[in-house]
RNA sequence: GGUCCGUUGGUCAAGCGGCUAAGACGUCGCCCUCUCACGGCGAAAACAGGGGUUCGAUUCCCCUACGGACUGCCA
């Protein structure tokens, strides 16, 4: 059997990573197996529906690379793939009619006040009752149903679930799971305003668009009895049901689209590459059977099984992420790493520069690409700096010795021809012997001096041969200036 | 309240009756080193609790606690 799994996104907003996951999870699930992955939006609440929600699913498909083979703009033969064109066919009514004909499914005229009052009443009595519809309408006979609807009386169409015996039902994660018929509440098929509700539009298009496995998030284990009783009805096959667990914020609470948590948007603009979400979030409840942690789509694909899905919840964890996303930045190659980097070194850096040796200073030292600019802020601009900054103990650097370093390193900097990482080095370390001391008495100090900053993404010599001799020169003598007033003062 | 689900270090997690209970992120220490990173080495840190079953339970069963989801003419 051809494995099918969709991806059914309501189109009210911003994707979470959650969404994605679960959206993952099928990709990865069809292409494992050579199977097709479909996209279709379920768009049946007319009051939640977004302008735009659409095309935020799609990029966000196409960025994280999970192209569909069916989908609205990709009809495989199953179509319309919106539900709302569906809808116009009639084909859901269709269905829920022969439900009411075969007796699983009957007409509701029941009012909006007195379903109120159901549900406060149910509340009331100590709670002992749950709160479910009291099959009110099902005690309507043939002949009134008939009379009413001819009035054009508003009216729903309710699942007529059995009063007695159990539904069980099967999940790969979390096994059989068993639930007394009389716990299952007769949920509403088709609307008022004659849509049908996601609970049974979803059951249809799947049986209808043959997807072999349902993959969700867990909140839908409880509704999934309902689900698998419409099946039942219908005489259909019940698909596979692979339920993941929720991922939650660091609070322990569902990652929701209302508050505002992390969409894959979101962590796009603030600078993570889409094959680090991806690659995070697939490890967000399922692992490998291996130790590996860094995965193409590729060899997710490769990698990825369904039955090593967990059952307990994951906390999003945005620390790792940036680990993850610093691993993919480190692998880069040299024309993809720039691609990236230059604009951010282009932010901060306006003078005429060597940009790339910039760049490239920062590779092993961000997470993001958006952490560049201020670490390279003071190529642009020698910042004001505090003359303690010379004092390194382990460094045994102090403002005397610092600007004797600084005031004999200068008239030989100025004698240099060749302004040279390698010739740079060659002057210091020269010094350096023949002073007799340690390479920081006389690094420290400088690097400090043409810097400004306490810590740098580079040594004095890469920093010096960036400036090129005229700035450095420069930095130093400041240096020097705020040096000799501190040792003086202090006299 | 009811129903369902879950519970291994701060976090992600391996484990599927017998292990000194992996690994990763984070944290801390050491090394490297002109700073910060990178890299290398190392440390602290976990089976929610109580009963069973068993020669033996992190692993199987039950109870309790805690957490979560659902309980809409939302999905």
């Amino acid at each position: 059997m051809k494995i099918r799994t969709r991806y059914a996104p309501s189109p009210t907003g911003k994707m979470h990573v959650g969404n994605l996951r679960t959206a993952l999870y099928e990709f990865l699930i069809a292409r494992h197996e050579g199977g097709e992955f479909l996209l279709r939006i379920e768009d049946t609440d007319m009051e939640r529906y977004q302008e735009g929600a659409v095309d935020i699913i799609n990029n966000t498909l196409k960025k994280a690379g999970l192209d569909y083979d069916e989908g609205p703009d990709k009809d495989g033969g199953f179509g319309p793939y919106v539900q709302s064109e569906r809808v116009k066919s009639g084909l859901y009514l269709e269905y829920a009619k022969k439900l009411v004909e075969k007796g699983e499914a009957y007409y509701c005229f029941c009012s909006k006040e007195r379903l109120d009052k159901l549900r406060a009443d149910s509340v009331n009595e100590s709670g002992k009752e749950t709160a479910k519809y009291d099959k009110h309408c099902l005690s309507l006979s043939r002949e009134e149903v008939e009379a009413k609807l001819a009035a054009g009386e508003p009216y729903v169409i309710r699942q007529n679930n059995p009063k007695e015996g159990a539904t069980v039902f099967s999940d790969i994660i979390y096994g059989d799971i068993s639930v007394d018929n009389c716990e299952l509440d007769d949920m509403v098929l088709i609307k008022a305003d004659g849509y049908p509700t996601y609970n049974f539009a979803n059951v249809i298009d799947d049986h209808l668009m043959k997807i072999s496995h349902v993959v969700r998030g867990n909140e839908y284990l409880s509704s999934s009895p309902k689900y698998n009783r419409l099946y039942e009805s219908f005489g259909w096959d019940v698909p596979v049901y692979i339920h993941c667990p929720t991922i939650t914020d660091e609070n322990h609470k569902k990652l929701s689209k209302r508050r505002g948590d992390a969409s894959f948007e979101d962590l796009l603009d603030l600078g993570f590459l889409p094959e680090a979400i991806v690659n995070y979030v697939a490890l967000l409840g399922w692992s490998p059977s291996d130790d590996t942690e860094i995965f193409s789509l590729e060899e997710l694909i490769e990698a990825f099984d369904y039955n090593r899905i967990s059952k307990s919840p994951a906390v999003f964890d945005i620390q790792k992420l940036r680990w993850l996303n610093s691993e993919y930045i480190k692998d880069m190659d040299d024309t993809e790493y720039f691609e990236k980097a230059l604009p951010e070194v282009e932010k901060v850096i306006k003078k005429k520069l060597d940009l790339k040796e910039i760049a490239l200073m920062c590779k092993t030292r961000i997470e993001v690409f958006p952490d560049i600019p201020e670490k390279i802020d003071f190529f642009e601009k020698l910042p004001e700096y505090d003359v303690a900054m010379y004092t390194h103990k382990k460094m045994k650097t102090n403002s005397e010795n610092s600007l004797a370093a600084l005031k004999e390193l200068l008239p030989r900097i100025e004698e240099l021809q060749d302004f040279s990482i390698e010739s740079i080095e060659k002057l210091a370390m020269e010094y350096v012997a023949e002073k007799g001391i340690k390479n920081g008495q006389a690094l420290w100090p400088l690097r400090t001096a043409v810097s400004g900053k306490q810590m740098t993404p580079a040594g004095a010599y890469e920093i010096m041969a960036v400036l090129g001799k005229e700035e450095s020169i420069v930095r130093i003598k400041t240096g020097i200036k705020i040096l000799e007033e501190d040792v003086n003062a202090a006299q």
